[in-house]
DNA sequence: AATTAATATTTAACATATTAACTATTAATT
DNA sequence: AATTAATAGTTAATATGTTAAATATTAATT
């Protein structure tokens, strides 16, 4: 392998590659995808979240949340419903049947990941672990990134 | 942080989320995306190469293979043409163009590593890396995985 | 030689990503 | 109170991802 194929963006595409398809054997045996499991996943600690909290949680971008819960809800999954105070929050919860899927995929999920743990040391893992997160720390802290629309450099 | 965020997939995909941006700023400014980047990066080292090698190096999907490639030959970065003795076989070269944008780009995302890179110390970024890799070759290794059409298990 | 299997690429249908802009609602200012 | 700015969600246009199937060509088999 040389340079490129070694790169961290690269390695990181090529862990990922490696190991979504264990998940998606699980997901796709119950005709879900990787995104709306992150949804479950999440709101399995909340029991409720809005669409943009969704989106931060989940690392999904919030266009594309909204037809991703639309196929949600469309299957029983979830259901939407505004707040009456603040009109503008949608809140986003589970049904009683996407709760049922919730408790029937975490078990095989977990040893999915527990299989993954398994393949390296645990001082490797943590190690790797909180390289990722120094980067991910020093990256969102540098000032050279591109500004929103509310922190514009004037 | 919860069980959730810290789990290796959501890790990766906050990493690539942290550092993508970083290069995506040089990548718009010559209106290409990331996918066609990749391109780019593998054909410094091959000069052509064909739709399947493409895809196998760069991670891209196969199909998706055909409308980038479509899109940077009307962009007039890279031409195709058929090989005379195995008329399935495509392959891919740059043109002058395509040749040109990635020598300007080449130092600018070079650049940008760089600055990533020095975020760590060199002995956990090189356990990080390794321990990527066996997670990858492990989960590549594991006899639990989807056959493909030609390893069928009777 | 005819048939079948394998290979390289492409197409099709649908889901998701990316970027910008838009709507509705609420908060802040003047 | 009227105007402006900010926030939450959505829509739109285009690019890419995912999966299965189709096409064209070549290799292997009978």
């Amino acid at each position: 392998m040389d340079k490129f194929d070694h790169s961290l963006p690269m390695m990181l595409h090529r862990t990922l590659d490696s190991i979504i398809p264990k998940y998606r054997v699980v997901f796709s045996e119950h005709n879900i995808s990787e995104q709306q499991w992150r949804i479950l996943r999440v709101l399995w600690e909340q029991n409720r979240s809005t669409s943009s909290e969704l989106a931060k949680k989940t690392l999904l971008p919030a266009p594309s949340m909204v037809g991703v819960i639309d196929r949600m809800i469309a299957k029983g999954l979830l259901k939407r419903q505004r707040d009456a105070k603040d009109r503008r929050v949608v809140y986003v919860s589970l049904t009683d049947q996407g709760e049922a899927l919730l408790q029937t995929l975490i078990p095989k999920v977990d040893q999915i990941y527990h299989q993954i743990i398994k393949s390296c040391d645990q001082k490797s893992w943590s190690t790797m672990i909180n390289t990722l997160q120094t980067i991910i720390d020093t990256s969102n802290k540098s000032s050279d990134q591109k500004p929103t629309k509310n922190e514009v450099y004037i």
